[in-house]
Order: C-alpha cells, then sequence, then structure tokens
DNA sequence: ACCATAATGTTGCGTCTGCAACTAGTGCGC
DNA sequence: GCGCACTAGTTGCAGACGCAACATTATGGT
C-alpha cells in the first residue's frame, strides 16, 4: 500500500470515529433531554446558541447554520418552539425580508432546567466513549480543544 | 469562573465543534453520494461496513451498530437495499433468529463506484473545514489518529 | 422436560428532515 | 424610476428515523 493509500485510510478511518462519536453523544443525550425535559438535541442547541448571543436576536440563517439545518427545518423548528411558548419570532424594521427569534421567558427557565442535564449527559457519554479502544483518542483530542477564550 | 466550570465549558465546546465538522462532512458526503451514485451515506457506510468484513457475512444487529442506527431502521435499511440487488439477506442455520447480509456482486461494484467520490469528497470536506478557525484544530487531530493497522 | 427471561428482527405510528418550488423584499446597474 | 439578480423565509412532498409493541427463537434455572 502506497503513501497516498494511506492518506485514504487514515481519512476514511478518522471519520468513521467521528461519526461514531458523534452518534454516540446525540443519541444520549436525545434521550436524556427528550425524556426529562421535553426538548430534542436540536431544539436544545438552538436555545443554547440563542442564550450564547449575549442575550441578544439571532436571524433565521444564523440559527439554521449554528444547528447544522436547513432553511425549512429552521422554519419547522422555531414554529415548534413558538408554538410552546419558548422562542418568539421578532420582525425586523431595517430588513422587512429579515426575522429576529428570542428567547422568550419561558424559554430562559426552561433552558437553565435542562443545562444541567446537558451537561452532565455529555461528560458521561464522553467517559463512556473513552472506555472504547477506538475512540479513545478521539475523545482525548476533544479535550485538548479548549476554546480561545480560556487560554 | 471555577476549574469545574472551565471543564464544562471545554467539554461543550469539543462537542459543538464535533457536531459542526461532522454535520459538514455528512452533508458534502450524501449529496455527492445521493446525485452521482444514488446512495445515501449511511448505505454507503453499510455496504462499506459489509465489504470490509473480509467479505463475509454480517448480522443485522452488528450492521446497525456499525451505522449506529436502530434495529428498525436497520431492517428497512436492508430492505431497502435488497429491492435494489445490492445486498441478500441469507438466514443461518446454527441460530435462526439471526439473518446474516451479505454484498451481492452488484453491491461490490456499485461499492467499487462509489469509493472515490467518497475519499475525494472526504477530503475536500476536511480540507474545507480546516479553513475555519474554529473547526481546524479538530481536523488536524483527526488527522493524528493513526488507525493501529497502519503504525 | 418446562417455564421464565433474554435476544433477534419486523411492523405501525408519529415526527423530523431535505429538496425544490414559491412569495416577499433588497439593492445594484442603468 | 425600472428591471433583474440575489437573499430570507415558508410550504408541499416524499423519504428516513426512533420508539414501542410484537413474533420468533435461544438459554438458563429447577
Amino acid at each position: 500500500m502506497g503513501i497516498a493509500d494511506d492518506a485514504v485510510e487514515i481519512r476514511a478511518h478518522g471519520w468513521r470515529a467521528l461519526a461514531a462519536v458523534y452518534s454516540l453523544i446525540e443519541t444520549a443525550l436525545e434521550r436524556a433531554l427528550q425524556s426529562r425535559h421535553g426538548v430534542s438535541v436540536v431544539e436544545y442547541t438552538v436555545m443554547d446558541a440563542l442564550d450564547r448571543q449575549d442575550g441578544w436576536h439571532m436571524r433565521m440563517r444564523q440559527l439554521a447554520r449554528a444547528a447544522a439545518l436547513s432553511n425549512s427545518a429552521a422554519t419547522r423548528l422555531v414554529t415548534r418552539l413558538e408554538d410552546r411558548g419558548l422562542l418568539a419570532r421578532v420582525l425586523c424594521a431595517d430588513d422587512r425580508r429579515g426575522i429576529y427569534t428570542e428567547l422568550t421567558p419561558a424559554g430562559r427557565t426552561l433552558l437553565a432546567e435542562a443545562r444541567p442535564t446537558h451537561d452532565a449527559v455529555l461528560r458521561e457519554a464522553l467517559e463512556e466513549a473513552e472506555g472504547t479502544p477506538e475512540l479513545a483518542p478521539l475523545v482525548a483530542a476533544l479535550r485538548d480543544l479548549a476554546p480561545q477564550s480560556l487560554t
């Protein structure tokens, strides 16, 4: 096997490990958040992103990017959360195509309740992944990715 | 912010980066494989896993694990591929609950055609992810995860 | 030998997703 | 000012998913 083939194999291997870890965490979070707080992972992700925006608005498009969703999925997700009173659509004056979204007080409350669950389950899931030899190196690498703000 | 809080933040940050990279690659692969070869990423993953099994059988359950799917999704996936003649169900004699699956010649042919696309798109997607400052460290870490067989 | 328990796949059901087509609004060139 | 290309968000549609309930087969205790 030549060097080029090795590179292909390494990439494929990394991708499989990435997908495995992702799916492990995703599933664990989904079950916990859904059963204990009635929100899905994407819903939590969106609410968290909104909350982390210095309490400011977010356009639908940004929101879709933050949660890695298509436009249509973002529309429907926001509609769901709006119907449940966790989120509000705010028309913005300067660009009448644009629609801002913001958390309602109820949304902030729910997020505050769900966050400990999220953090705990994430920790457990990572520990579990680290128990699998195939995945341990990736999990370890993940831990060394310090956000810039903390360095 | 205390040390414990830092740890929580680091995990959350790592998880967001992981999800972002995963979704980027997933989407790129999905579009390419779907449009050029008519298979989804999960379908490719399953066929690839089957092919890498030394040309041998695989049980539904293993297959579900390999692709990170639920049992029901695995059943339907195998049914889809079987209907298209890419895969065959094989009852196994020693455990009459179990069902083996194996690639048909047509399946192996399609896989051989799709693999170059998969590898090329994976490479491009990784390069693109590396262009995003937020994601670059994770991609770099991914590259250092050499499979044991190659070391 | 027999029954309770566990494991393997399959099916009904409700939900979520992406794509493509569409509407509404912006702004640039002229 | 007028059109034309572009962006933002919404909706119809068909496909895939997970969960829970089910049928079938294996296994372990007595």
